[in-house]
Order: structure tokens, then sequence, then C-alpha cells
DNA sequence: CGCGGCATTGAACATCCTCAATCCTCGTGG
DNA sequence: CCACGAGGATTGAGGATGTTCAATGCCGCG
């Protein structure tokens, strides 16, 4: 499913890393070396199961992942989508549990934690990483409880855009979205019936592409205004590099 | 809208916290001092503006509060309810911003963050609490997405049921909601209408009482097991004193 | 008594779902 | 080179779930 990367693939995570706090030479090298220890898993394996305790904490190297929650009758609804340079697990409980299942959509490479002991601009990372996630997690409620189908599509694509541009993955509003409309549906609380109508509504009226894995926005500017979404913002500090490969757009 | 509470009002706070972890008698003087300067918010006013910077981290002493989302519209999401014990504007960002508005829905009594410095027990009870919270979102975020308004409603008041168990304000299935429908359905990503209706057959099923802003749960042990909702867990470590009150139930 | 806020009701309607068939694409094996 | 199979995208028809709008009821309070 997943072909060589174009581009060295961790730098991606080490790219978001160093956007969510300046980072010195001893956080860039500890990250070096856990990224060294990355390992891979197939698409569709859980890398962590709701419920069970989390021994190790991780970061997602390459390919995309997602936190899910399984209703007993087979419903099934994504919580959040992982992408590289988002942490696994990551909390200072003494015995903490999954709160929810962790399944690779991709194939996904992930590596342990780079240690933050000695490195308070890594610790300083993971606390705006913590942050934003939290952000997206309340994007994620008032997406599902009040956005029209449509709205809730433009939504999480432009959260993902924003997203992957946060990490170097996207460029001029178009990047990589290995889901299946059926994950989309997952995601938004809709079903894939319904994400396919909506998604060729969009098309037709010129609001985006979305060819082989390939989502094109045409304006996100315009689609963010329309649906009245802005971007997340954790902290009155500005974070770094954002939009820096975007500007021919507009 | 609060008439003067039965019994010592500040005792849930601090209940809750230890339940969350064993407290030493150092966090519990903490709290007391934190306590005592707790002021006291009108229902309907803001006390956290989305965007804006955080200033002091607080707890909620008395009354209920909710996170909420404003979307340009008029449409209003409520993330999530702030109880009694629940912690406001807790981060360890160096300039944190507000990424929700928080809204009082009752009077509420307000109190400084009991500092955590030098109280590891304290620290500890924090760090769980932000576990527990991160879950209910994770909670609510498949309510929205994969019930239907009748499970969203139970799931809720099971919820509810569960956390005010934990700060004692909860006896046998039984205890105070002071949410209008609307606010049901704000929080449910529902219409107060609808609400109405659900409310009405789980009532004729005999499946809850509400009159009064109390609510009765009849069998919640049974609605949880009907829903497929198990109980929030963020660690291996049980959590204390948790159903205590509740022996007489089933 | 009259007012305000909330709960309740009805009827018409929109959005989204279900079920099932069909199409498309791409990789596999003959 | 082509048939085949699998997974995903697309389509259609009918139906369920929730919404909208507007009226009415209820109840505590000044």
């Amino acid at each position: 499913m997943m072909r060589a990367a174009p581009r060295p693939v961790e730098s991606h995570a080490l790219q978001r890393l160093s956007a969510l706090a300046p980072l010195d030479a001893m956080s860039i090298g500890t990250i070096r070396l856990a990224l060294g220890q990355t390992l891979h898993v197939r698409a569709r394996r859980d890398i962590l199961t709701e419920g069970t305790p989390i021994t190790n904490p991780r970061m997602i190297v390459s390919g995309w992942a997602a936190r899910v929650r399984l209703l007993g009758d087979g419903r099934r609804q994504i919580l959040s989508f992982l992408l590289p340079g988002d942490l696994i697990g990551v909390c200072n409980q003494p015995s903490p549990l999954a709160v929810s299942t962790v399944t690779a959509i991709t194939e996904i490479g992930v590596c342990p934690l780079p240690p933050a002991c000695e490195a308070p601009a890594l610790a300083q990372a993971y606390t705006m990483s913590l942050a934003l996630e939290s952000a997206y997690l309340l994007d994620q409620i008032a997406r599902l409880g009040r956005l029209s189908a449509q709205e809730r599509i433009y939504s999480l694509l432009l959260e993902i855009h924003e997203r992957l541009q946060l990490n170097g993955m996207a460029e001029a509003g178009a990047f990589d979205v290995p889901l299946t409309q059926e994950m989309m549906a997952d995601a938004l609380g809709l079903t894939s019936v319904h994400v396919n109508r909506m998604l060729q509504i969009a098309r037709r009226q010129g609001d985006l592409q979305w060819r082989n894995g390939r989502v094109k926005l045409i304006n996100p500017a315009e689609l963010a205004r329309q649906i009245g979404r802005s971007p997340a913002r954790v902290s009155a500090v500005q974070l770094r590099d954002r939009f820096r490969l975007n500007r021919s757009q507009s």
C-alpha cells in the first residue's frame, strides 16, 4: 500500500516538533536517536488497545493512524487521526490505561518517544502537542454536534490540511489523504454513502479535487470562512514555520 | 436559582480530589486554603473566553459550568459540563490561550487552583483529573458520532451520574441536574424539541424520572448495559470511594 | 393578574440512513 | 493479453430519524 516515500520520511515528525517549540541541538539529537529506532506496523494493525495498560509512549514517524472507539454492535467512531509527529500514549500517570484503541490506517513508522527529561525544549513541544490535540478533540465535538454533513467534511479536511502544513506534508492546499470514504464516514458520524454524495457535490462546486488519494482544496481560506472555521490556537506564542510552504497560494 | 446547599458545599470538590489520589494532610490543608478564597459567579456569566489568555487556573467549588463553542450563526455546542471538583484552565504551557469559552450554568463557586508544587499528591490528583477529562471528551465524540438521540441522552446522564458519584453529589441513582432541555440539546447535538420527545419516551418506559431539576435513573446498571457504556477508566489504580454511597442500589 | 422562561405538542419537512445493485480500478493468475 | 476477484466508489429508491416553525400549556414570581 505504501510506496517508497519521495523524501526523507522521518523529517516530518521532526519538523512538527520543531514547529511546536524552538528545539536546541540537544533536543534534535535526542529526536534523531529515537527516530533511528523506528519500527514499522502494517496497515490495519492495532498499536494500542482500549483499556490496556500503556507501556511506552511513542511517536508517529510516518503514515496515518486513527484513534478509534468500537461499539458492541459494530458501530465504529474514529475519534481523531494521528499524523507524523503526533504522540501516542503520552501522560504522566502512574498506571495509565489506554482510553482508546489506536489502529494503523496505512503502514506506519513508530518510534519511542524521544525522552524529554534532559531536554526542556522537547518537554515544551510535548506540552504544546497535547494542548493542540485536545483543541482538535474539541473541534471534533463541535463538528459532530453542530455541523451539517457538508460542513463536517470541509471542516475535517481543513483540519488535516492545517496539521499537515505544520509538519511539511501539504503544499498549496494539496496533500495526500489515505482515507477511504468509509473512514471519513466513521470519523464524521455519517455513512460512506452520504460522504460519497457530499463529496460529489463538493467537487461539482469546485471546492475540492480528490483523486488517487490526493486532495486539493481549491480555496482553503474561503472554505474556512464559509464554515466559520479558524485555525487551532493554544498558545499566544506563534507556531513557527506555519504556512511557510504556502505563500504562493492566493 | 441556587438555594442554600443542604450540606457543606465545598466538600464536594475536596471529595473528588481525594478520590482521584490519596491526599496527605499537607494537600488537604492546601485545598482548604484555596477553598477559603472561593468567589461566586452568577449564572450565565462567562468565566473564560475562547482565544483569551488564561491567567490563573481554577477549580469549580460548587454549581455547574459548561465549556462551550459558539458558531458564527448562533449554533452552539456544549463541549462538556464542569462539575464541583473539576479544574479550569490547567495546563503548563508558557502563554496558554483558552480553547473554549466557559460559562456558568448555575451560580457557581470558583477558587484558585490549590498549588501542587509542594504537594505531589495534589499534582497526582490533577493528572488524573486531566486524564479523566480527556476520556470524557472522547466519550462525547463517540456519543455525538454514533449514538441515536435516545442513546445520547442515556449516555450523558450516566456520565453525569458517574461523575457526581465521585464527588458525593449522587445517591442511589438520583442527582440534581440544573439543565434545561435546551442545554441538553446543545450538549447532545440535538434540538430541544427532540430532547423533549425522547425524555418523554424515557419516562414512559420507566427508565428515569426527572422532576424539579432532579433526575433519578431507575436502573443505571441496566441502562449502561443497554447502550454498551462502561465507566471511564484511565488508570489501573482504582479510584477511591466510588459507589461508596450507593451500595444500597441493586 | 400578567409576564417570562421553559416544557410540550402538532404538522410538514429536510437530512441522512438502509439496502442493494452496479461500476470502476487495480493487481493476480492463466 | 485477458478473465477474474476484491475493495472501494457510485447510484437509486424508499424510509427513519431529527428538524423547523409555531402554537399552547405550565408554573413561579413580581
